[in-house]
DNA sequence: AGATTTCAGTACCGCTCGGTACTGAAATCG
DNA sequence: CGATTTCAGTACCGAGCGGTACTGAAATCT
């Protein structure tokens, strides 16, 4: 005979889980990994030390959960951008998101892929591997994506799958930093726009 | 009567300030500005504290004039860049330059004004801002030379100068972070030839 | 040589960091 | 109701941060 839980027993947390990943994304995403203190992080998340380290483990765990977070919100593009049709499509779709995301109203400039960190001492070289873990498997993805699309036919045979894929991430990349020092979304529309005139021709 | 010195009275420094600073250099260029720590740069400057504050002033003084000295060495290329005869040949060094200096065998991949600070806490502030002022800046002398070649007539007379300049300075940037990712020299100067790929004919 | 000036080094400052032990209250169970 | 469990909060931990006072030696001047 098995025990029966109508419902977790002992009192139950008093704040919203997503919603408190949420604010922490944000902070991480405006100041960095390394650069988002604790204080910054639980005050923006509206609960105390103890709450979120028995809620998340510890920062970076915490920062793990905000970038899977990152990755189903803000960065839907990318997932998006691969189910469109073809490959001029996909390539669209995905610098036009990294316009949108890197510049979009009440969000902080850029992308956290990028933001969260990019150089650091040693306490924080895990956190950036992940990240240039998370930005390479973008490339692999669209790579697999555009090797899809000579077979298709929509790019031409001699092409270089996974060279195009690293090229539109570089520029997608770029926009994020370019974000972060103010650039406007009308900018950088002009910039992807640009960057696709030199695509291969169907 | 003026009193003439032969030399600075006291005794003289005992360490090569150039080659402190030029070590400083590396260590904010791979590690960024806040991840790298007092400790981190005396050590590999190879001196103490206090020679280092009486040398350089403090350690936001230090980078600004590591990053000068990044200017006049590393990123040198920028300069050369400006002084091609040709739009189109200014555009191929410059992003050319940016592939070479991100990926250069024995320094740290990337650029030290993308590494060295894109976000950050309250600290940090004023060389995150220096940064962005510095590719900004980037991003203008750029458009001015594109501009002077709309008038040479090596550019349609309907380019958009700053947005060129924009546009390749995004890549460049893009291919800083890409470098950080483990991206290649080959990899990084395909994607750059790709960049410049839709380039406005003469 | 003696006086002076700046050197390099140690030890320490207050502060903040990420992380934790402990307290007392609150909510759910039998 | 009483027991149990987890909550939120305070106060604190050792460590590292950027920066500085102080010491004694070394090199240049008159």
């Amino acid at each position: 005979m098995e025990t029966r839980r109508k419902g977790p027993v002992g009192r139950p947390r008093g704040f919203d889980a997503d919603e408190a990943l949420e604010r922490a994304m944000r902070v991480f995403w405006k100041q960095g990994y390394e650069g988002a203190s604790l204080t910054d992080l639980t005050s923006a998340m509206g609960i105390t030390r103890t709450s979120m380290y028995a809620a998340f483990g510890n920062k970076e765990d915490l920062f793990r959960k905000a970038l899977a977070r990152y990755e189903e919100g803000p960065a839907a593009y990318v997932a998006r951008a691969l189910r469109e049709p073809t490959a001029r499509e996909v390539a669209t779709a995905f610098l036009n998101g990294a316009v949108r995301t890197s510049t979009r109203p009440g969000c902080p400039p850029g992308c956290l892929g990028v933001q969260g960190s990019l150089a650091a001492g040693d306490p924080g070289l895990p956190v950036r591997n992940l990240l240039a873990d998370w930005r390479n498997e973008g490339v692999t993805r669209l790579g697999d994506r555009f090797r899809q699309a000579v077979d298709d036919g929509d790019l031409p045979p001699d092409s270089d799958p996974v060279g195009l894929a690293r090229y539109l991430m570089t520029v997608a990349n770029g926009i994020a930093v370019q974000a972060a020092g103010g650039a406007t979304q009308e900018d950088l529309q002009r910039v992807a726009d640009m960057a696709l005139r030199g695509w291969p021709p169907a």
